[in-house]
DNA sequence: CATTTTATAATTTGATCATATTTTAGGGGT
DNA sequence: ACCCCTAAAATATGATCAAATTATAAAATG
C-alpha cells in the first residue's frame, strides 16, 4: 500500500507541516526551551516521517527550532545577547523594507493593511493575545511582501521565527493593555509617498515590540 | 538489508551531504541556473534518499538552492534587484560582526586570521579561483565565529550561499588580477583594538567584492 | 510538402511510507 | 557514584505511488 493520499490542497505533506510547526513556534504552543520529538509530530499531525523530518530541517535552518546534538530538537531559549542581536538586524532590515514598500504602494495594498491593523486595534482592546500575534505578524509580513525584495523579506522572516516564542511569553505575562503601535503613523507615512517618515515610524515600532521581548530577562534569567 | 553503514566521520549522514553540496554552491561546481536532481545526488554522493532530501531542504531554506514549484531544484539566478539587497544586507551585518569581534580577539585567533589572510594571497597571485574563494570565504567566515554572535552570523552565512555562485561566475571571468582586499587594514585596525576602523574597512572590502558581483550583469544580462 | 501544433506514450524524477538499524536516555542493580 | 540493560526515539534504506518532463507520433495549417 503506501497511500499517498491528496491531501486537501494541491501543496506537498511536507509543506502543510512546515506550515503547521511554524505557526505553532509563531503564535504560541510551542514555549522557549520546549522539546519537539519526530515521533510526537507524526502521531499529532498524523503525517508520515519524511515530510516530518523535512520540515523539521527547514525549520532548523530557519532558527525557528535548534538542534541540541544529541538529536534532539527544541525551542530556542534566547540569551539576552541574542536578543540584542535581533534587535539590531531587526532595526537594519524593517525600516529599509518599508522604505522600499512606500514605492510600491497601491490602494489594495494600503486597504488590506488598513484592515489589518484595525483588527490588530480589536485584538488588543478585546486582550486577544493570539489574535494580537497574528494579526500583528500579518502586518509587517504583509508590509514586506509589499517591498517586493524576496532575500531582505527572507532576513527578517528569520528573526519573527526566532523571537516569536519569547513575544508570546512576554504578552502572556503583562496582557496587551500597554501594546502601543506606531501603524497608524507608517500608514500616514506610506499614504503621503514619504518613505523616510514611513522608514523611522517602523524603527520606532519595531524598537518598542523588541524592548517588550528584552523584558522577558528582567523577570526570569 | 536498510544497512545504515556507519560514515567515516561521526556525523549523520544529511550533514555531510548538506556540507558537500553548500560547499559546490560556495565554491565552484554549480552555477546560477544549474538544476539539481536529488536522484543524481544519490547517485554521485552515493547516499541515501532521505539525507539527500534533508540536505537539499536545508538549502533551500538557507536560500543557497531554490524550489521552481513544478518540484524542480535549481541554483537560483540573481537578478540585478538580488545583488543591491545583498549588498545593503552585508554592509549592515558584516561591520557589526567585525566591530564585536574586536571586542573578543585573541592572540591565537589573529595569528589564524592573519595565516588565511596569507594563504589568500598566494591564491591571488597563484590565479588560483578555487583557492581564493575558500581562502577569502574562510576568513570571513572566522571573523563571525570570533564575533560570537549566532544569528547575526547566521544571516551572513546565509547572504554567502545567495552570492556564492554568482562571484564564482565573475572571478572565472576577470580572473585574479584585479582583485584587491581590505584584509590588512582591517586585521590592523583589529590589533589595536579599534573597532570603529575595523569595521569601516570591513565595509569597504565588503563593497568591493559585491562590486564583483553586480558585474556580473554588465556583461551578461 | 514542410513546419508547427497537438495529443499520447514512455521514462525519469519527486513524494511518501513502512521497516530495519543505531544511538541515546533512563532505570535498576551492584 | 558507576555500569549493564531495556525501551524509546532518531537515522537511513528501499519500495511504491504520483506527477512531470521528454520523446514520439499524428494532425492541421500555411
Amino acid at each position: 500500500m503506501t497511500k499517498p493520499q491528496k491531501n486537501g490542497a494541491g501543496l506537498p505533506t511536507h509543506e502543510l507541516v512546515y506550515r503547521q510547526l511554524r505557526d505553532m513556534v509563531l503564535f504560541g504552543e510551542l514555549l522557549p526551551g520546549q522539546a519537539v520529538t519526530i515521533q510526537g509530530l507524526i502521531l499529532h499531525l498524523s503525517a508520515g516521517m519524511t515530510p516530518v523530518r523535512e520540515a523539521l530541517r527547514r525549520l532548523i535552518a530557519e532558527g525557528a527550532l535548534e538542534a541540541q546534538g544529541n538529536r534532539r530538537i527544541s525551542v530556542p531559549r534566547l540569551t539576552r545577547a541574542n536578543v540584542d542581536e535581533l534587535i539590531f538586524a531587526r532595526q537594519a532590515i524593517d525600516p529599509k523594507l518599508v522604505f522600499m514598500a512606500t514605492s510600491n504602494i497601491t490602494k489594495a495594498n494600503m486597504a488590506a493593511l488598513t484592515a489589518e491593523d484595525e483588527a490588530l486595534d480589536r485584538a488588543i482592546v478585546a486582550g486577544n493575545i493570539p489574535g494580537y500575534l497574528q494579526h500583528n505578524y500579518r502586518f509587517h509580513t504583509m508590509l514586506y511582501d509589499i517591498a517586493d525584495a524576496p532575500i531582505l523579506r527572507s532576513v527578517a522572516l528569520r528573526m519573527w521565527l526566532q523571537f516569536g516564542p519569547s513575544l508570546r511569553v512576554v504578552c502572556g505575562r503583562v496582557g496587551t493593555q500597554n501594546l502601543v503601535d506606531e501603524h497608524k503613523e507608517v500608514l500616514a507615512a506610506m499614504a503621503e509617498g514619504d518613505a523616510e517618515r514611513a522608514a523611522a515610524a517602523i524603527r520606532a515600532d519595531v524598537l518598542q515590540g523588541m524592548e517588550q521581548v528584552r523584558r522577558t530577562f528582567d523577570v526570569s534569567d
